[in-house]
DNA sequence: CAATTGTCTTGACGATCGTCAAGAGTTTGT
DNA sequence: ACAAACTCTTGACGATCGTCAAGACAATTG
């Protein structure tokens, strides 16, 4: 029945794996048509149009729809919860990593607008599809932690400490950063100088009271 | 062609328009399946048997999936907007308003997780259907003046003033209301404390320093 | 070079979807 | 009570979906 995929994966002789090659190049073009049009509406005929190959070969490298989806926003997210490891490293003052910081977000909605789309719509979803909920829930850690990270050091270079948990933090600033990405669609990048305003308001709140050690 | 809802309408000939009971009733049968399913997987038909009407009904009252769908959550919301006008109301103090703030947003994770799962959903959703921008824009609007009302409240028994904007705090807490209820599904109670714990822990963050006038 | 394995194309299947239309049943108005 | 308007049932339509399978083509291996 699934034997496809496992049959495929058993002859372990290229040194890259020509088959997650394909896998790879699959969700690449995979995500252009899951960032229009959302999980529900994108259909594998669809995403394979989309691409250089037909919609067969997209049950030759993939069982079904939903390891291609996850498949990809996993390849995606893997790049994606880097993006702010240069405003940690090479941030110098607490000012600055907060300006660095609130650009990055509104740079990403204005790049990379439809894979944010399709994180939220996906995350959304695993709260109907079961199958969709392991994936979901690690990629949402991997996501607090790299929030956390930029909190750390800022509390780090401002002297301070972080006065919410990791979870708080996160949650707070992707609330943000969600109605932002609903307000951005209509083409106005008002959406996105206002999620800096916020971002620059918001951060001091997450420190505690200057430390006394 | 969409003559159907709107011939039936131009009756007004009953005080308490018949035909908008109906509607009424149609919206909360279809709000059982659609927060059970979510958008994409509730079928007219699906929606239909889980209420004592036929699936022809449906099209009856509504011009297609996308009114109903519409018409049912405006309906639902109009009633969750008022939820926290109690606590506004009729707590005395600054903890009190958050005690029981927290213990309602918990409350209602608990008891209308599906209802919250197809708001998240829809308004997801819009992002790809711009159909739906609207209804979600102005219901998102009233969410935020909810919010805000509270917020608003809390600063006045705590003699101060808010410190941030009507839209960063719905955000925040938003973001907040989002990852309980998104950690919720696996029938742990354990979100919901810990969500109590966090508005807790970030309300007061929202406010400005105790003011001198 | 022959043969096995891997890769891809093509076309079809059953299921399900939103929508619509014809007509039966019911209520309302006169 | 008759006719008109409203309400609802039933069944069908075209379209589209995920999935699968048979076979062509290419690559690799012995």
């Amino acid at each position: 029945m699934t034997g496809q995929t496992e049959g495929k994966r058993r002859r372990a002789v290229r040194p890259v794996d020509k088959f997650d090659e394909r896998r790879d190049q699959l969700a690449e073009s995979a995500l252009l048509t899951l960032g229009e049009l959302g999980y529900a509406r994108a259909s594998l005929r669809e995403i394979a149009n989309n691409s250089p190959f037909t919609h067969g070969v997209v049950h030759y490298y993939f069982a079904d729809k939903l390891e291609l989806v996850i498949y990809s926003v996993r390849y995606y997210k893997a790049r994606c919860v880097t993006r702010y490891d240069s405003v940690v490293q090479e941030s110098t003052t607490a000012d600055e990593l907060i300006e660095r910081f609130a650009a990055r977000l509104a740079q990403t909605i204005h790049e990379e607008a439809p894979m944010h789309r399709l994180w939220y719509d996906l995350r959304t979803q695993s709260m109907f599809e079961p199958e969709l909920r392991e994936a979901v829930a690690q990629i949402d850690a991997e996501l607090q932690n790299m929030i956390w990270r930029v909190v750390s050091r800022y509390a780090e270079l401002a002297g301070r400490e972080p006065a919410l948990a990791p979870a708080v933090n996160y949650g707070m600033l992707d609330g943000l950063f969600q109605l932002a990405l609903l307000a951005y669609h209509p083409a106005g990048d008002d959406a996105l100088t206002q999620l800096a305003d916020e971002v620059r308001a918001v951060m001091p709140t997450l420190l505690a009271a200057p430390r006394s050690t």
